[in-house]
DNA sequence: ATGAAAGCGCTAACAT
DNA sequence: ATGTTAGCGCTTTCAT
């Protein structure tokens, strides 16, 4: 078996609770005990046992993090943020890919009071959202991409509207005439993209035709699809999707059906993915501050944590609109 | 405070080892009981405690897994896949991003065993794996993508040797004279690729200018600006990327310096990423079988906790050869 | 089928 | 500066 505490203080002629100061590098400890201790620990290669640490101190140190998937490059670089600064603060991480399922929700939130944690970054759906009530968990909450219910918990959101009304005017200037908008429909950030967007171009005396769909890029192809289809004067000549994953769904149902952008019809969306900068020509995108959203998240939450009372912030960060060959020379 | 399971014993009015056995499912319980003590459990929204559940039972149902960056697509993959199967059978996972710095790999094995997890998935650098001692460990250990030292632990990897064959004979068939190719430095598979490349050309007497670089697209740019810049009798006509992250690298310095695929210069490699199926002409790659080398790698360890003492067992993969323009009409 | 009691490995009062 | 002691909340013998 593994060595314990136990071990270590008798190795070393000190009592266990000496064994635990130098452990935390908390309470007095002569320089040549700890030495001591320390050289101990070294030899018999002991490990605190940290499943007795976090019962006995009741401070799990850890962080939950609920997306919807890792594989979204948004989540992935989030989580990327997340777990480095958590790591940098000695916490560990649980991460949990929810798919947009409101039972998985359920599910992980259920976990995370199990695994007793410090804090939880959670990138809700629509639904979960506006159920969502802070009151009943132990832990605070930070929201990301998403928010939740107005001042309920902090938040890091991105500046919704004004990036979708600064895509919307970008498409004015171009002289885009009929432009058409797919919307995530699980999300409050959906919502609150679509409203800038047709708000800016109806301001603007610029058709919009903006949808609803399921946040998947085979959501997206099929309507990008049925649009190819219609009459011509009844086609878009511009189209926008509100994030990574319903672009490049858009991006794959333009190429396959031949459309060329511009000229056939200009695209453009939310989130600067690799392959956005890569392909011929280039797609136009709202640029998000990915990394800094995970890196906020995890400082709205300690600061939380170490001031629970303080009342609640939500953090809106700009976007940053790049233009490339897909809406225009 | 949290109710704990005395309070839930009280309530209803039986012993902490009936509400145990309900938890567990393990050991018997009347039916009226169970569903008893079910109720109390819901009405006072109990939670057991997953810290005093492992510190008790000496069973923590925890993986760990350890990748370079979860920002490559490839561990994207495989983490998602690992999650899932993790989640299914009521483990949790604590994920590791080591950026392929021996120090932090060193510094998550440590971890791994203060957490006492029940095992990890390790996807080591050359030089961890050189050193790594499985009898040092506790826990079963998986490697993947990368093999330790044979035999000593479990593994999944892709079948280097006949994908970088396949890749090489494939650009030979495409009558290429001057092939380059870069491996990563930092793995055996870099080495193993590395080989049966140069091996496959020589063989049908095709000059092979194979290099190691850094595992990073910066490394890859680098260099191949370098091959471009030569004379061009000197300059490759087709370039191989062992790897999404370096072929990545490599695409981006050919177009920047404007040359043309596959007429001045043919591009190659692993991982079928997102982006090389979305560019213009599209990238050929060997496909890995990610999620299935994930999946796989959770399989081995099932078995291998349910029967400790199996000789240890290495699961190779082939990759798919998928052509695409970058190599030829 | 159920319960009493011991104890997993650690930290935190509270002595001294 | 160091040690003694009492649990944290659970699971697991061992009785009954």
């Amino acid at each position: 078996m593994a060595p314990r505490i136990k071990d270590v203080a008798e190795a070393a002629g000190v009592s266990v609770t000496t064994v635990s100061r130098v452990l935390s590098n908390n309470g007095p400890v002569r320089d040549s005990v700890r030495r001591r201790v320390l050289e101990v620990i070294e030899q018999l290669d002991y490990r605190p046992n940290a499943a007795a640490q976090r019962l006995r101190s009741g401070d799990t140190a850890t962080i939950g993090l609920i997306v919807s998937d890792v594989r979204n490059p948004f989540f992935t670089e989030v989580s990327r943020a997340v777990e480095d600064a958590a790591y940098a603060q000695g916490m560990r991480v649980i991460l949990c890919n929810t798919d947009e399922n409101p039972e998985k929700e359920a599910m992980y939130l259920r976990l995370m009071e199990s695994e007793r944690v410090t804090g939880v970054i959670y990138s809700p759906t629509y639904e979960a959202a506006r159920r969502f009530d802070a009151r009943t968990y132990a832990f605070p909450v930070v929201m990301i991409d998403r928010a939740g219910p107005a001042g309920v918990t902090d938040a890091v959101t991105l500046d919704n509207r004004d990036a979708a009304t600064r895509l919307a005017e970008h498409l004015v200037e171009r002289g885009y005439k009929r432009c058409a908008g797919l919307f995530g429909n699980a999300s409050t950030t959906g919502r609150e993209r679509h409203a800038a967007f047709v708000e800016a171009l109806q301001q603007h005396g610029v058709s919009a035709a903006a949808e609803f769909v399921d946040p998947h890029p085979e959501a997206a192809h099929a309507r990008v699809t049925a649009w190819l289809a219609a009459e011509s004067d009844e086609r878009p000549d511009a189209i926008v999707a509100s994030n990574g994953l319903l672009l490049l769904g858009a991006y794959r149902a333009l190429r396959e059906h031949g459309a060329r952008m511009p000229d056939d019809v200009a695209l453009a969306g939310f989130d600067n993915d690799a392959w956005t900068d890569l392909v011929t020509p280039g797609v136009t995108v709202i640029a998000q501050p990915v990394y800094e959203i995970g890196k906020n998240a995890m400082q709205l939450l300690t600061q939380r944590l170490a001031e629970p009372e303080m009342s609640t912030r939500t953090l809106v960060l700009p976007g940053e609109l790049v233009v490339r060959g897909s809406t225009g020379a």
